[in-house]
DNA sequence: TATATTGCATCGATAAAATCTATAATAGTT
DNA sequence: AACTATTATAGATTTTATCGATGCAATATA
């Protein structure tokens, strides 16, 4: 044996996420003199250096990240042997933590929690809303079970499985030059008078794409003003004139009146593939299962597939 | 965390792999009521009895099959991690234990260890010798770094890697009608005073294939004796007349009198195919790596090479 | 230049645990 | 019924992780 123990390499992948002995402390629910000890002992049983404290943040040396890498490696496979005990006893338990970007929170976690819940209820289900980009490094660092979001990512070691497939409508104002179009085609989006989400969502990528734009068009805008919120943007549209681009699940709760503004696009309609996406292919496999059925029998059944239209990338 | 530590895990292992406690615990070198308590802790913290002590020896749960499955996984890649500081430092160092088949062992090994030795002296290397089917076991319980025998094997979870192409020949009694016969063809072999190894012998089986027996030869043999020792075999036929197969390495070291006896096939000659086979697809691959270079510089040139004659299964 | 501030290391005490030795309980055998 | 083999239990001992207090070095602030 080694002499390394399961605690100690907790406290190894804790400095390394968090660069400081404080903090990741504090997330090990233990005082700072001990996991200094503990990742002295670790650093003197193997007789590397791991972490470079001269510099602040904490560097991780080269080996270090090689072992931190296979630290997580063990502690997730670790983990599994609780996941074997529960899948055995055939009980639906435990906990997950989802991440999901902000164009989607909204629209799709009121649909299916309320499913998910009452098909599972000893599962504790959380959410955490951060745009993919963090999302993306949460799940590398373990601190999510899975994410749902846009793809595909083409990121290594991210596993993705698609749910469902949202369409892109118009939402345009009134007297916007795009509302009276009768067959709308993606050739017919400009620039002119469109407003779009903040630098880093996914959806505003997909749009620029769309649109055929460069990434900075903000000079053709009527207004400089960027939004987290697909509903600030629509309201914006409301009040000033101009258009966005809206994803079916956020068109499809607007009211009565405000639905006319919505136009579709022709077939074949342009689409972005969600999907459930994770980077430990084993863990939590029964309870991910679970979600991506509730998710999949709460949106609406066109949406399941694809052949109505075609997948916008945005990477 | 699941409160279990890896000391506990290899418990779970020791018991699984000796099926006894008291033997367990010996490997482990701790005392029996350590394992005990121990075992007994991690089935309470789990909440799953992982082996029934009511069978003797003791059986194996089903959930603690898959448990203990998992935890041998866990303890792979735990030990990965100290390859890593190995690997890293670059020093080629550490220890192999190596199982190796009778038909081989007392031919290759003097031939290869020393070359091994000069080029690694800081790599402790040991041998086993075992038949097949005991060295699969073992690699499947981690007893062993890798083996050297016969394949293919087909064994699931079993990884293969040729290492060379070893002929197999004739050893025949002077007064023998094999030796007379000129060139010799698979199809001239007669189970009339052919001399067999002891059954579970992975050339037992090739030979008997080669002869398109069945199994059981016994009746026809001059006299019903076998032997786990291709010698004794070889020395039976000088004694009492026959033949045998012989791998090429155990004709190889035959003083030159005893040569004359030796008879090859007509191409394409019979082989088979010696490899270095392991379960572990990353562990101690760089040693491995080294052991695999040792071995083929040090078998004769040609049998590194197949096209000679075809390979000859055996399972 | 003096002085907080931040962040990691060290020290001694304490609490938790794994382990040991000795012994008991249990089941199967002769 | 005695014997043997095997696991479980009990109490003592040792090892280890942890904590709180403090020290020390680097950097930022007055």
């Amino acid at each position: 044996m080694l002499g390394l123990n399961l605690q100690q390499l907790e406290y190894l992948v804790a400095v390394d996420n968090y660069k400081q002995f404080t903090i990741a402390a504090e997330k090990c629910f233990v005082t700072q003199p001990t996991l200094s000890m503990q990742i002295k002992k670790a650093e003197e049983q193997l007789d590397i250096v791991i972490f470079d404290r001269t510099k602040q943040p904490i560097l991780t040396t080269p080996v270090g990240e090689k072992i931190i890498a296979q630290a997580r490696v063990v502690i997730n496979e670790y983990n599994r042997m609780e996941e074997i005990v529960r899948e055995e006893s055939g009980r639906i338990e435990g906990s997950l933590t989802i991440g999901i970007i902000p164009s989607l929170a909204p629209y799709l976690l009121p649909l299916f929690v309320g499913h998910f819940k009452k098909n599972n209820p000893l599962v504790n289900i959380s959410f955490k809303e951060m745009i993919t980009e963090d999302l993306v490094k949460a799940l590398k660092q373990d601190l999510l079970d899975a994410a749902i979001l846009v793809t595909p990512l083409e990121e290594k070691d991210i596993i993705e499985q698609a749910l469902f497939y949202e369409d892109v409508l118009i939402y345009a104002h009134p007297q916007h030059s795009l509302h009276q179009v009768k067959s709308l085609k993606v050739d017919n989006l400009t620039s002119s008078g469109l407003w779009l989400l903040d630098e880093g969502h996914c959806f505003r990528s997909q749009v620029l794409n769309l649109c055929e734009l460069q990434a900075n068009v903000s000079a053709d805008l009527p207004l400089h003003f960027e939004s987290g919120s697909l509903d600030t943007i629509r309201k914006m549209v409301d009040a000033e004139g101009g258009y966005t681009l809206l994803p079916a699940l956020a068109a499809q709760e607007l009211v009565f009146d405000l639905h006319k503004q919505v136009k579709e696009f022709e077939i074949p309609v342009p689409l972005r593939e969600v999907s459930l996406v994770y980077s430990r292919a084993f863990y939590k496999r029964l309870l991910l299962e679970r979600l991506s059925v509730s998710i999949k029998a709460s949106v609406p059944e066109e949406m399941l597939h694809k052949d109505r239209g075609h997948v916008v990338e945005w990477k």
